[in-house]
DNA sequence: GCCAACGTTGGC
DNA sequence: GCCAACGTTGGC
């Protein structure tokens, strides 16, 4: 599990595919519940997350696949993914309950774009990037990265100014 | 569209 | 509880 024990604002990498939320779209609405995580892995790191950590927005199965994207976590932290209770669903599961959910899923707020896209092939080829978890474990739909990755990935993506910190979200999250 | 990686399922 | 079969993800 991940040690939040410090309390600092902790940064991941969530992945997406154009035809479930394009980049267009989370830009116009300003924000979106990230729900549909069905891996274990993934989801402990749903639950790991608290209100002000920041995301990369992943774009994945296209020509180009790239990090076009900041986000920031909206939600205190995550709650039952509603997905899972909905027999409409495709992410329906009919093992799981109300008093027992068994995915999760938080809210995210847009926050910028990228002046230039962070491609998967310098990700690739950046020394400092090479231990990614993103690139360890390919399939695995939202990932841990490290500060000092976050800062490599904003330099390359043009720049990004965080955000004041919240004192609420801080208290909420200790 | 192929296929490697890897998570899940179910028979035993 | 092992493990073979199977399904899915996602880069290429």
């Amino acid at each position: 599990m991940i040690d939040r024990s410090r309390g600092e604002r902790l940064h991941w990498l969530c992945k997406c595919e154009p035809a479930d939320l394009s980049i267009d779209t989370l830009e116009r609405t300003g924000s979106t519940q990230w729900d549909g995580v069905r891996n274990p892995t993934a989801r402990n790191h749903l639950i790991s997350m608290r209100k002000g950590d920041l995301a990369f927005f992943y774009i994945s199965s296209v020509k180009q696949p790239a990090i076009v994207a900041v986000m920031q976590v909206d939600s205190d932290r995550a709650a039952a993914d509603e997905t899972q209770f909905d027999q409409a669903s495709c992410y329906f599961d009919s093992s799981a309950t109300r008093a027992q959910p068994k995915w999760f899923s938080v809210r995210f707020r847009f926050l910028q774009r990228f002046a230039k896209p962070v491609v998967r092939d310098v990700i690739k080829g950046d020394s400092a990037l090479a231990d990614m978890q993103m690139l360890r474990q390919g399939r695995l739909s939202v990932s841990v990265v490290t500060p000092e990755q976050w800062d490599r990935i904003c330099l390359l993506g043009g720049g990004f100014s965080e955000p004041e910190r919240d004192d609420d979200a801080d208290n909420a999250s200790a």
